[in-house]
DNA sequence: GTTAACGTTTAAAACGTTTGCAGAGGCAGT
DNA sequence: ACTGCCTCTGCAAACGTTTTAAACGTTAAC
């Protein structure tokens, strides 16, 4: 590396005695320039160590190479499982497109959608992604009606194609799931669930619905209980009602990983062996699923590799503007452990 | 919201019929501006929707308001546990102090530090964080040379105090499980740890040395087996070669969770019983640390609020450029649970 | 021998903000 | 009535880049 360094256009242009715009115009690979003088002015920037200063560029091309996530509020650890490999998956989708990543979160008392808003009216992002979208989502209707390019993990219920998305297929999988434990002989279900109105849980939840009706069997109950995201005591309350109840369910179907590893604790605390006395699946495949005793069968929905495909989108929106972008409903597929079986009795 | 809003400092100008400077001065809150014209543009840029444009901020002051992470490189999954907590902790501590956090990725085949160089030379971040400081850390060396504000979470072996970090005091958490271990009755030791060159897995090595030596007990034997971090097959095997060796140690150290619940799953299917056969002890106190059976007694770091304050200490260091900032040495407390016990016998 | 066309380069404006400096007006002291 | 001072506001430069439109020297066409 060269000692003197050129940390401006004009600094490099002053050096190769030509003008900035034919500095600018060489690094852009502008071919009205002469290949000799691009190959020259290359060479030179190399040599000093020129790197573009992209608030400059920014300004003047109205875009910031950036595209924002707001971190959603919950509990007091924000990058859970699901988000870390979101992040992961989407920072290398951008970055092959030469886009980077900002990371918001909300400030103390500050609603999401206002740091949505300020990231990208301020110019730090050109678009954003948005995930884990609710019934009826105000921060799709503020992108929508701003014309902000954006996708989003998750589908409205209604709504399915007004803007992109690559949502995961949880209806499917929790059909699967009670296919899978009515053959094994399971009759008395019930569904661990929260309280939030994201479409995910709508989505599951009538998946799961529908492949029981599809069975036509009478006999099939199924308990619909709900736990709130955080309180933990509460959450704990919610599943002794499971375990307590007279015609305890010997299958439980729990809405992702985390409260199925709850329900675990505490039913061999209730001293039930898993599987043999009760039946559990789960949903996102975290990694204390393989480790909770018995192994918990869950689904796994390549979050990553879904993240780094919305990333790509999101590029291709904000530098193509394409009319409409395909849409795509991942399959999440079955990773079975040992903590389902045949229905006792 | 206003219908027509102002997207400028000049069309908020016009509406308000007064200079450009005045508008800028006011939303800035200079005692220059008459109390009563603070007031109306304040008024007027909350009734327009006015949010200020970062690049043409960061042109004309040379702050981005950014501060950058470059994930290291590693594994299928860049955001472990450790990673997501310190990214929370990261963003939550920089956006209290009016920043924001870049996430970025090395694209396939460009070296990290070619990242963090674009990352500060184009402007995009006014500092960095670096983690998992190595022995020799190249990344250091070119921030302190350039002078970028930077803090960085771990110390290197012989110079502590050239820049700003703060640390978890690995020495003393292994020191304190020696001890504990030895007053359970074990005189036999293993060390699981890695390869790779980072200066805390010294720190812990040489924390649980000083421990042993003083004890001065001749008897007690140290065995130091290092696996590779991402290969599974290799890991699995230098574990074996702890669990089958002629004097198999009754107490094992894991230089951190993910290794010590190996370890405790080959045990397991070795057919050995922990803790009764032998005690195991890990270091980050990850999810999936309470949930493995029986439970691994383990350190906690809280990594989220040390990685909130190297955030707070960084913006310190952009803006009021200090001379030097207090360094920290975190304790970390350990999390008994049930992997430990008495030696056999 | 003038003009047109071409290939290459450049001058200058623009992006939206901050800020040094100066100007406008009001008021008190002389 | 003039000076000096204070309070408030505005002009204009600057930040580093992209891009429009024009200039330049050369060659080809008539």
């Amino acid at each position: 590396m060269s000692e003197r360094g050129a940390k401006t256009l004009k600094e490099l242009a002053s050096r190769l005695d030509v003008s900035i715009a034919t500095v600018s115009r060489a690094l852009a690979g502008d071919p009205a320039i002469a290949q000799k003088t691009r190959e020259r002015v290359a060479e030179a920037a190399r040599a000093y160590g020129y790197v573009p200063n992209t608030a400059a560029r920014a300004l003047v091309s109205g875009r910031s190479g950036f595209v924002g996530l707001v971190l959603p509020i919950h509990g007091p650890n924000l990058v859970d499982f699901f988000l870390g490999e979101f992040i992961t998956g989407l920072g290398d989708g951008l970055v092959s497109r030469g886009h980077h990543l900002i990371l918001a979160t909300a400030p103390e008392g500050e609603p999401e959608l206002s740091v949505l808003r300020h990231l990208v009216e301020s110019g730090r992002a050109d678009g954003v992604v948005i995930t884990r979208i609710g019934e009826t989502d105000e921060r799709l209707a503020y992108l929508q009606s701003r014309g902000i390019p954006f996708v989003a993990h998750g589908r409205l219920l209604d709504d399915e194609d007004s803007y992109s998305w690559i949502d995961t297929d949880g209806a499917a999988a929790f059909g699967e799931a009670f296919d899978m434990l009515y053959d094994l002989g399971h009759r008395r279900f019930a569904l661990l669930t929260i309280s939030e109105s994201m479409t995910f849980r709508h989505r599951r939840q009538d998946g799961l619905a529908a492949a029981i009706a599809r069975r036509g069997d009478p006999e099939v109950t199924l308990d619909v209980v709900t736990a709130p995201r955080f309180d933990r005591g509460a959450r704990v309350e919610a599943i002794s009602r499971i375990l307590n109840s007279p015609e305890r369910p010997t299958a439980v179907i729990a809405l992702f990983d985390d409260l199925a590893l709850t329900l675990m604790e505490e039913a061999a605390r209730a001293g039930l062996s898993i599987p043999r006395d009760l039946s559990v699946i789960g949903f996102d495949n975290i990694l204390a699923s393989a480790y909770a005793p018995p192994g918990l069968t869950t689904f796994d929905a390549s979050i990553q590799q879904t993240a780094r495909e919305l990333g790509q989108m999101l590029v291709e929106i904000i530098e193509n503007k394409p009319a409409r972008l395909p849409n795509r409903l991942v399959q999440p597929t079955l990773v079975a452990r040992a903590s389902h079986g045949p229905a006792p009795g």
